[in-house]
DNA sequence: TCCCAAAACTGGACATAGTCTAGCTCGCAT
DNA sequence: ATGCGAGCTAGACTATGTCCAGTTTTGGGA
């Protein structure tokens, strides 16, 4: 994703573009990796060495409100992912690392057994062992 | 469950029922609550006024290494969970309380065609607004 | 019963993740 | 040029959890 398409992505959910914005949500936006807040500090320290750990948490936060991020506690600690569409998570048990599975891969029958509660979301968690890299 | 049960059941697991080691498995097994470790630290004081925070985390941990718990980095917090057979969770988006599914009221269907690793386990994830209390 | 080594327990230091705040800076409108 | 609000910063603070060195408890053998 290039610059100029994160700073129209930003201004489209209300976001101003600074330039440390722009520096952190390049870092996570338009990629399917699931980083880890400090993951995220240190990819912006690369392009801008003098953004603080502040800034980067403030923007995570802000861009999660704005629907732009999930955060999943799930994984190696708690990660973001830009990818807001429904889909489901495998987890490699020895790493963390989380990968995802399209909504349609998978479904789940049952739920309207569920009269307790009202469902606004849910997601198979897959736990396991990666065999190899992804093609 | 009662003092004795917890007792037979470290024993069975190999683990030496101490006063400490009963009085926090007490509080979580035997019960289908979701207690963070801070919480069992409260309620295990309750009784044993003198337990210190590194043995209630040295105990939580041994008692999931010997497989008479899990843990779950989801809801409010880490919390632990004594229903150690397969289930799924429900947990409400205000206070992140976690309620047990049973197995067989939801299923999943299209695992076969994940091909790039090895399941170990899997478990559905739902959130919601809980309507009342569980009767 | 007494003794001792091993196991269990302790407080406190340390680590990590994240929040909050007070002050500074930057960019923009006038 | 000046003023103002938004953004950014360092560092203090909180929460959660681990680790360790020293002490207490325990239970089996003499
Ligand atoms: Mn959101
Ligand atoms: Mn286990
Ligand atoms: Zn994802
Ligand atoms: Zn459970």
């Amino acid at each position: 994703m290039t610059d100029s398409e994160v700073v129209e992505l930003l201004r489209a959910h209300g976001i101003r573009p600074s330039a440390h914005r722009v520096a952190v949500a390049s870092c996570v936006l338009g990629n399917d990796t699931h980083p880890s807040a400090e993951t995220v500090l240190r990819k912006a320290r690369e392009r801008l060495p003098v953004i603080s750990r502040a800034t980067v948490y403030n923007t995570l936060n802000l861009l999660n409100e704005k629907g732009l991020l999930r955060q999943h506690p799930f994984g190696a600690g708690t990660v973001f992912d830009s990818n807001v569409s429904r889909h489901h998570h495998l987890i490699d048990e020895e790493t963390g690392e989380m990968r995802d599975i399209p909504w349609e891969k998978l479904s789940v029958s049952g739920l309207e057994s569920i009269k307790d509660a009202e469902i606004t979301d849910y997601m198979i968690v897959i736990r396991g062992r990666f065999k190899k890299r992804r093609a």
